[in-house]
DNA sequence: GCTAATCAGTACCATTTTGGTCCCGATTCA
DNA sequence: TGAATCGGGACCAAAATGGTACTGATTAGC
C-alpha cells in the first residue's frame, strides 16, 4: 500500500493523452476509447480536474477538454492534489496532543521531512515528462536521484 | 490523503517508545499506557512488527516486548512495509496492458520514479532519527536531502 | 503442578473510503 | 428545435480500515 489511489493514476493517463494533442479539443467519450478507461470514469475525472483548473471544458456540440496550461507548466503534484487533496503523509500533524511525549519523540518530525522529500518529487515531475517515452534519458534522472545521501544499507528496490 | 495508515503512524509511535529504553522488555499493556493507544490495537500492531522481526517478544509472566536491532538499524521503510506491505504507488506495475500506449506514454515510468524517491527517503530515516527532537540537527538532515537532484521547476514547498 | 501473566492466532464487526454508475439539467452548435 | 456535450449530484456495491473479542500456548513463581 502506500499508494496513490486508482483515480489519481488514472487521472495521470488522461492528463497525458490530452497533452498528446495541445490544441486539440477532446470529448470525453474520445478520451474515454482512446485511454481505454470507462467513460463514466473518465467523465468524473475530468470534471475534477476541471475544478482544479488542470484542464478547460467546452459545452455544447463539439464540446470537450483541452490542457488548461502547458504540459510543461503542470506538474504531478498538482494532479495528485486535484484527486487526493493535500499531501500529507500522516494526520499527526493535525491530532496533536494524542501523545503527550510530542515534544520529545521525533516521530511527528520525521514524518514532515518524508512528506518534504515526496513533494518536491512530485513537483519536480511535469506532465511533459510524463509524455516522454521511459528509454535512456529517464535512466539518467533516476540515477542522479539515487545517487542522493542514502546513508545506511539502503538495499536499492526494483 | 496520498498518506500511510493510521496504523502505521501508530506503529511509529510505538516503536519509538519501545526504543527508549533499548534493554528492557515492555509488556503490551505497558506500551498501550505510555503512548496513550489502545491494548488491543497496540497489541495487534505488536505482533505485526514481530513478525516482520522489528520486535523481539517473550511470552509468559513479566514477558513483552523489545526491539529486536539497534534503533540505528531499523528504517522508517522496514516499519512502513511491515504494516502496509510492499511500496508501491500505483498498481500499474502489474496491470500492464490496459493502455495500448504503454511504450509512448512515460506515465508508468514517472511513478516509478517516484517510488524510488519515496522509497530512499523511507531508508533514510531511521528509528534512532526519529527518536531524537526535531530541532536544527534535523534541518541539515533535510537540505541535504532536499540537495539532491530535482530537475526541473521545483518549487520548493513551504 | 497450579496459577497468573502475557503473547499468538484468528475471527469478527462497524465504519469509512473507493470505484463505479446513472440521471437530469444546462449549454452550445447547426 | 434537436442533438451533442459538459455539470452536478445522488447512489450503490465492494473493499479497506480500525477496532474488538475470544481462545489457546507459554512461562515464571509459588
Amino acid at each position: 500500500m502506500l499508494r496513490v489511489s486508482r483515480l489519481t493514476y488514472y487521472a495521470t493517463v488522461v492528463m497525458a493523452f490530452i497533452a498528446t494533442h495541445p490544441d486539440h479539443v477532446h470529448s470525453a467519450v474520445q478520451i474515454a476509447e482512446e485511454t481505454r478507461l470507462e467513460l463514466p470514469t473518465v467523465s468524473k475525472l475530468l470534471k475534477t480536474l476541471g475544478h482544479a483548473a488542470l484542464v478547460e471544458s467546452f459545452r455544447g456540440v463539439n464540446g470537450g477538454y483541452r490542457l488548461a496550461r502547458p504540459a510543461t507548466e503542470i506538474s504531478l503534484a498538482e494532479i495528485v492534489e486535484a484527486l487526493e487533496g493535500p499531501l500529507g503523509m500522516t494526520e499527526c500533524s493535525i491530532a496533536e496532543g494524542q501523545c503527550d511525549r510530542e515534544a520529545q519523540c521525533g516521530v511527528r518530525g520525521s514524518w514532515q521531512q518524508i512528506n518534504h522529500v515526496l513533494d518536491d518529487a512530485l513537483r519536480a515531475v511535469s506532465l511533459a515528462d510524463m509524455m516522454k517515452p521511459p528509454p535512456a534519458k529517464r535512466r539518467i534522472a533516476m540515477q542522479v536521484i539515487e545517487s542522493a545521501p542514502i546513508p545506511a544499507g539502503a538495499a536499492t528496490t526494483e
